[in-house]
DNA sequence: ATTTTTCTTGTGTGCGAACACACAAAAATA
DNA sequence: TATTTTTGTGTGTTCGCACACAAGAAAAAT
């Protein structure tokens, strides 16, 4: 290990027993102020830095960590943040770190109380989490409050103290960059449509907040006279009457020529229309999943946004070792690269490998 | 460590010494038959994976890696792979990596190989370099080749057998993207500029890979009757030559309204420009380097690729890790993401922060 | 002056794996 | 049969750090 300097090294140095130095650096027992003066003299002189991988060694000990996300069979989307979070796992779990995932059903705020229960139960260390349910989230945070166990969230951020970091994306400055896309196809003074394809529209804010952006865009732009309209729509897994509704919609807003889906749903739109007569909108999107991606090559969606899922599972999980092992704080908020997707770029997103990343 | 299994567990279950069940893992010494197979039976059975903290502490090496890039006093670009490379080796020094850089002239031949003939007197375990003189640069890697020193690539790959990985992006492809880009700005059948500001562009494949992407994007499209023209100038840094150079260009082919800048000098052309009279053009180019983005957020830049080339540095460094450290092969070719970077998504790629990855 | 308590310090062991060394038993040679 | 050599195996030390324990020195209490 060549020059390193160990706390052998600063023990001689300063003239102590490795015993002191140790209780030095960790500011552990008694240790006599002319002492500790020398040892920090002689730290600093060295620039000694502690070997971490010693230094978890001999910790031996484990950190166990819980993840609460949707369960993936429930919606293509939630595969990806799972997957990259396995893949830190793999990447950490000789650093004593145990992950035990709990899943619940998307669409069922008792399924997420019922796992949040298990989580507890299960008493974690850390938790990650996707706050997929406002109210319910908040329960279990107070929860983890309580139990001083820190929280990282995903996909939403939450204004809780408990939260020590969220990883995801701006979702104002989405909308904003959504309005842009939507622009570079649309003709002056037209009307962009924001579409919510979800349940329970009303608590999401980070929806809303999408909405604002595109708004804000094109209020940056007054002299171009363009117009924003919303509509949310929740039966967009009924194939029929999801194509009733946009077929009817088309048709009584014919002024709209552009549409922002304001989640990854964007090829139920496609799907709904599949076989239709329609006139052409263009539409912008969220995430790479493989209907997506078919609508994208076939140039009826424009631009697809990616909002990293992959690697959002991926840091969240790096971010709760950096923060027990290596002890180092994290930025409460991270937010991931707004993607721009189109069929040149996106398999660099779609293969992309985390595997050689690290913590530092 | 909870439940981990250890090489004594292995030992006891298997009836025989630790140090029998380590010269069955490493294939070292002489282990009679029966004992091997019985070694090889626990391992499976308990599903034993070593413990790469013990395993790299035990080692107690020390991994010499060299750096050969282009100094970045002489071109900005190159600020950005050295940093990535850099917060990597904050990442992995404690794993016994010793890094020394090596920095030439971006424009001296000779430079480059003064420096290569240091690299080989450090006589380092691996090398990363970025291959800028393609001759010298096969050169060192011959003589990379005797040493049985692997070599990583970042920004331009050679096809050498000594090359281990490449990292960057592929060029064709950001032609063709770029193709894309500008034909979002263009009218139909008008004329689209491919300009290398470079020196030696003949060497350099990599632009003319570029070329051919866009080339190729324009005919897949034969029914906009899109034309393609390609200038090369190396006399950019020379301002009032750039200026006439551009002004006459732009006046002698009306038909251009789209120039491709084929690396990261795009901001070269519009500050040649600056204060001048002069006809619209779109324009994509490549990279976030302060003055492009300046001129993206005035939309003087239509788009611009980010080549990721912190990342590259970043990525160099952990591959060598992963194949030192974890001992795994890496990829031959790691294509790094096209990102199309427009005004309301460039901070994201700015403020990307590399310290939370982790090699696995 | 002696005992007890507090403070301060050094020594020693373990984490899990890598590797050197020693030593038995088996095989090969004399 | 005596001896050397080979083969196979176990023990022990090391990496750098964390932490338990013991023990000496100083201070307080008796």
């Amino acid at each position: 290990m060549s020059n390193r300097v160990t706390i052998k090294d600063i023990a001689e140095q300063a003239g102590v027993s490795p015993g002191t130095v140790d209780r030095v650096l960790h500011n552990r027992g008694k240790v006599s102020p002319l002492n500790r003066q020398k040892v920090l003299k002689v730290v600093e002189e060295l620039g000694y830095e502690p070997n971490i991988i010693a230094s978890t060694l001999a910790y031996n000990r484990t950190v166990k960590v819980a993840a609460l996300l949707p369960d993936y069979r429930t919606d293509p989307y939630w595969e990806k943040p799972a997957s990259g979070m396995l893949k830190a796992y793999q990447a950490v779990k000789h650093f004593g770190i145990e992950l035990t995932p709990f899943y619940f059903n998307l669409f069922d705020p008792n399924a997420f109380l019922q796992q949040a229960h298990a989580v507890l139960q299960h008493a974690p260390d850390a938790l990650l989490m996707a706050p997929i349910f406002f109210k319910e989230a908040n329960l279990l945070l107070t929860e983890c409050q309580k139990m001083g166990i820190p929280v990282v969230l995903i996909n939403t951020d939450l204004a809780h103290e408990q939260v020590m970091t969220y990883i995801g994306q701006d979702s104002y400055q989405s909308g904003v960059l959504a309005g842009k896309l939507l622009h570079f196809g649309m003709k002056e003074p037209e009307k962009a449509l924001v579409l919510n394809l979800d349940n329970e529209t009303v608590n999401a804010k980070h929806l809303l907040d999408k909405e604002q952006g595109l708004r804000d865009y094109f209020a940056s732009i007054p002299e171009k006279g363009f117009q924003v309209m919303r509509q949310d729509f929740e039966a967009f897994d009924q194939a029929p009457v999801m194509r009733d509704f946009m077929l009817e919609l088309l048709e009584k807003h014919r002024d709209v020529t552009g549409i922002f889906v304001s989640n990854s749903r964007a090829y139920k739109v496609l799907q709904a229309l599949e076989g239709q007569e329609y006139r052409k909108v263009k539409i912008v999107g969220f995430d790479l999943l493989p209907p997506n991606l078919a609508y994208l090559n076939q140039e009826k969606i424009s631009f697809l946004i990616n909002q990293n899922p992959e690697q959002q599972g991926y840091l969240a999980l790096m971010n709760i070792v950096n923060h027990f092992i290596y002890k180092r704080p994290s930025e409460r908020i991270q937010h991931l690269p707004l993607d721009i997707v189109v069929t040149e770029n996106a398999g660099y997103y779609l293969q992309r490998n985390l595997e050689f990343q690290m913590v530092g």
